[in-house]
DNA sequence: GCGACAG
DNA sequence: ATCTTGTCGC
């Protein structure tokens, strides 16, 4: 049974079976048009529900991976069908995804633009109370500049100001004007290729591709072919600011990474062995830790650290409260945004209850399942020098793994509780497993290994602390530091089950 | 060539 | 991480 679809733009009946991408509502002709048009500069629409209003787009060709962006804009332009789709219907359309994932921060002008160059890294600052958006190309040959783009014509004053600031930042570190070609030569070893020259010509190409790019503005379709050497001329409009994050943080994690352990303690082993759980009545401790956020400010948020005494999963000791966190987030490099957060909740619980010290922590997010082998687990693993174990509620692309054809059919094997696979590296080492830690979930969880303990260990105490989907130590945490920032809370808060409850 | 990549 | 709304299954 097929839909009756029709072309957004000449209104034609559309065959269905000639159409290859699911997102076009276009027919061909129209499609071949649209395909070598350009998005109007400025010329958003100004309707008072539309999420596009205010909205400057950038000349971006059409492809058929951005048509919706234009597909809307059409349609608010032509002031017909101002209320905005339902669901279903924004479902018929394709447009699903961009509609729940983009429309907030569309609402707020921002602008976000996804560089097509290689070997960049483009930040634009999308709300001046939000986090950077950051687009990252992750061909492990790319170099790592993170680039800011801010031709002054597009974002407006507060992106200006949050730029400059950036621009602080970054030149008071050491090492960015550093000589790249020697020190960071050895990291090489793991893959990475580090960029010879102090400067990042391929940016300037980006920037430059941006600002010559022929602009078929449709208003001004007069001006078209003087407005790209106008504003190439004018450079002094523009700003660029570089930073080679990536590079730094690498090396950390490369340092780190070598006091990694991934082999139970003797400690785990003997819990693990059952030795803790006898009718002596000693019991172990597992911790979980997580940080939530308020909407629109990536910045302020709730840090939380559980602990669950198991195995009856009752809830020991907890603590809240408000962190600042400085660093954006950036994919691979979670830890350096969220561990400087965590920490001093291990010390706050060594002050307050050390009789609560957790055996094993459990943090939300991986451990060697990732990238270069060292996950926010391993990183807070190591900070800390305490047993961690990764999990994630979402597979990271890793070493040759991903959520492809093959790992989707592997997880649609999954039938119950326990039921996993080994997650294996392009070099053929085990770096994690997806599991089903619940019969009720049939969304599996990775898991992976954090520090000072075994996967095989790691996979036992995953399962051994499930009700639902996800660990409850780490389920805990999450709950709870959101129903906190829910509240409106911002004290610490601060919870230790006392000795006669406990008994 | 582009896209996708924990929280 | 955050947002919303709808849908499915027990």
């Amino acid at each position: 049974m097929s839909l009756m679809e029709f072309c957004s733009t000449c209104g034609i009946l559309l065959d269905l079976n000639l159409i290859l991408d699911q997102s076009a509502t276009f027919c061909n002709p129209c499609f071949e048009t649209i395909n070598q048009t350009k998005f109007p500069q400025s010329d958003a629409c100004d309707c008072e529900i539309c999420c596009f209003k205010g909205e400057n787009f950038m000349d971006q060709t059409l492809n058929s991976s951005n048509l919706h962006l234009y597909s809307e804009l059409k349609q608010h332009n032509c002031s017909q069908n101002t209320k905005p789709l339902s669901q279903t219907q924004r479902k018929r359309k394709g447009r699903n995804k961009y509609k729940t994932q983009s429309a907030s921060s569309k609402k707020k002008g921002s602008f976000v633009f996804k560089s097509s160059v290689k070997t960049c890294i483009s930040i634009i600052p999308s709300d001046k109370n939000t986090d950077t958006q950051v687009d990252i190309d992750w061909d492990s040959s790319s170099p790592c500049y993170l680039v800011e783009e801010r031709p002054s014509d597009v974002l407006n004053d507060w992106s200006a100001a949050a730029a400059e600031s950036w621009s602080e930042e970054y030149l008071q570190d050491d090492w960015v004007n550093s000589d790249l070609s020697s020190p960071y030569v050895h990291l090489d070893d793991w893959g990475f290729t580090i960029p010879v020259s102090s400067s990042p010509p391929d940016t300037m190409g980006l920037t430059s591709s941006i600002l010559t790019k022929p602009n078929s503005n449709l208003k001004e379709d007069k001006n078209n072919e003087e407005q790209p050497q106008h504003r190439n001329n004018s450079s002094g409009k523009n700003h660029h600011l570089f930073k080679k994050v990536g590079v730094k943080w690498k090396r950390e994690q490369n340092e780190y990474c070598a006091k990694l352990l991934a082999e139970d303690t003797p400690e785990i082993a003997a819990l693990v062995a059952g030795q803790r759980r006898k009718d002596d009545g000693s019991r172990y401790f597992v911790g979980g830790v997580d940080i939530s956020f308020i909407k629109g400010n990536n910045e302020d948020a709730c840090a939380c650290l559980s602990v669950l005494r198991m195995p009856d999963l009752k809830l020991v000791y907890q603590r809240m409260e408000m962190v600042k966190l400085t660093q954006p987030y950036i994919p691979g490099f979670l830890a350096f945004r969220e561990v400087p957060a965590l920490e001093p909740l291990f010390g706050h619980l060594k002050a307050v209850a050390p009789q609560y010290w957790p055996d094993i922590t459990l943090v939300d997010g991986n451990g060697k399942l990732h990238p270069r082998g060292f996950g926010l687990a391993c990183h807070l693993g190591v900070v800390l020098d305490i047993p961690t174990m990764g999990v994630a509620k979402s597979l990271i692309s890793a070493q040759g793994i991903s959520e492809d054809e093959e790992h989707k059919r592997l997880k649609r094997t999954l039938a119950g509780a326990g039921d996993g696979f080994d997650l294996i590296s392009d070099s053929d080492e085990v770096l994690g497993k997806c599991l089903r830690v619940h019969d009720g979930a049939p969304n599996p969880v990775y898991i992976s290994v954090g520090h000072k303990v075994s996967l095989q260990s790691a996979v036992w105490l995953a399962l051994e602390c499930s009700m639902f989907r996800i660990p409850e130590p780490v389920r805990r945490a999450d709950l709870d530091s959101r129903e906190y920032l829910r509240q409106g809370k911002t004290e610490p808060e601060q919870f230790v089950l006392s000795h006669d409850e406990g008994n």
